[in-house]
DNA sequence: CCGGGCCCTGAGCT
DNA sequence: AAGCTCAGGGCCC
């Protein structure tokens, strides 16, 4: 098993980058730069980390050859990452009418960028040892799933991507955050067939009528969710309201969240744990449910639903536990559970 | 505090 | 082929 994954990486990264069929942008405004920084693949596993459903802007582009390139949009830039066994490999395209400031040639720019996404100062390796020794689950679930990561993601973004995801599945999701980026974001590029936009800023979704548009785009009953949420932000005082939430104990900002509609608890710790650096946040959903019941409190065997008072005992049993990197561990085990149980419905078929 | 019904949509299964 | 169930919730009763 190990062997296969070593050998996957130790292939030297070339082909399928070539970036140069662009379309509708004129060539001086789109800017590229390239390079890679140091980084294990022990510390990062890039394909779960990307798309196992905290982002959902990243695609495995499509090559000929068994590379494995993800394309997506962050920071405003639309990248392109691949790794092998020591480095993160990238390529960040820009736009200059889109960039806030001067596009920069300096690597240590894009660098520092990149190590804030995937805060490549937290190690890891050394986490998954303490986590192995503070639990057998742990030590049971993590053997088999490495190196994921929580991703350091924007606030704007990742609050409105949440606010879709309830009763919806990756896939649903990652069309409806697309659909909203193609309607309301800036256009960065376009490259082959797709185009790639930045995620809108929140005065840019503040237009009228937002809730029938979004709901013309089958939003659903989200629609109104997210209209509603982006004049009540709005309202509070906007994107430094927001960021103000950073300033916060976990708790005060999760309480904070909820007051905006939509978000209930397993949102609000998404958003804390995703996007406010609260890392000891441990969104419950039926997955971490189940884990929890089988795992670590048995008594909830007993009811099937997640009532608060059980979605509290569970938080507070992880951080107990796992410390304040919790949350990390939780999307740890959270990524193993899913692949347990996608591998479940996949032997059901047969 | 708990349980249940409802909300939208589309994929996947029957 | 049409109908059903279900999915990584929130909200209201």
């Amino acid at each position: 098993m190990a062997g296969i994954i070593v050998r996957k990486f130790i292939r030297p990264f070339a082909v399928g980058m070539n970036l140069d069929n662009f379309s509708n942008a004129p060539m001086e405004d789109v800017k590229r730069f390239q390079g890679r920084i140091l980084c294990k693949y022990t510390e990062l596993n890039l394909k779960t980390t990307l798309t196992g459903g905290q982002s959902f802007r990243w695609k495995r582009l499509q090559t000929h050859t068994p590379e494995e390139i993800f394309i997506g949009v962050m920071r405003g830039c639309v990248w392109t990452l691949s790794q092998n066994a020591t480095h993160l490999i990238y390529q960040v395209i820009c736009n200059k009418s889109v960039l806030k400031g001067d596009f920069s040639h300096n690597a240590l720019h894009w660098e520092r960028i990149l190590r804030d996404y995937f805060r490549l100062d937290i190690n890891l390796e050394v986490c998954y040892a303490a986590w192995k020794a503070a639990h057998d689950h742990f030590k049971q679930t993590a053997s088999y799933f490495c190196a994921v990561r929580v991703l350091n993601q924007e606030l704007v973004e990742n609050l409105i991507s949440f606010l879709c995801s309830q009763n919806n599945h990756i896939n649903r999701i990652t069309n409806l955050v697309e659909r909203i980026c193609a309607d309301y974001g800036k256009k960065i590029c376009g490259y082959k067939c797709g185009d790639y936009h930045a995620f809108p800023e929140l005065e840019e979704l503040n237009v009228p009528e937002l809730e029938k548009k979004l709901r013309a785009s089958k939003f659903g009953y989200r629609a109104s969710y997210i209209s509603k949420a982006v004049s009540m932000i709005i309202e509070k005082g906007g994107t430094a309201w927001l960021e103000n939430l950073k300033q916060l104990s976990y708790k005060e900002a999760k309480v904070e969240l909820m007051t905006i509609p939509g978000i209930g608890p397993k949102v609000a710790d998404c958003i804390c744990l995703m996007s406010l650096g609260h890392l000891g946040a441990i969104p419950v959903d039926t997955h971490i449910y189940e884990v929890a019941s089988l795992h670590y409190l048995p008594h909830l065997r007993k009811t099937k639903t997640i009532t608060s008072k059980a979605y509290e005992e569970i938080g507070d049993v992880f951080r107990n536990i796992y410390g304040p990197f919790a949350g990390w561990a939780q999307t740890v085990i959270f990524c193993a559970e899913l692949k347990r149980f996608n591998n479940k419905k996949a032997g059901k078929k047969k």
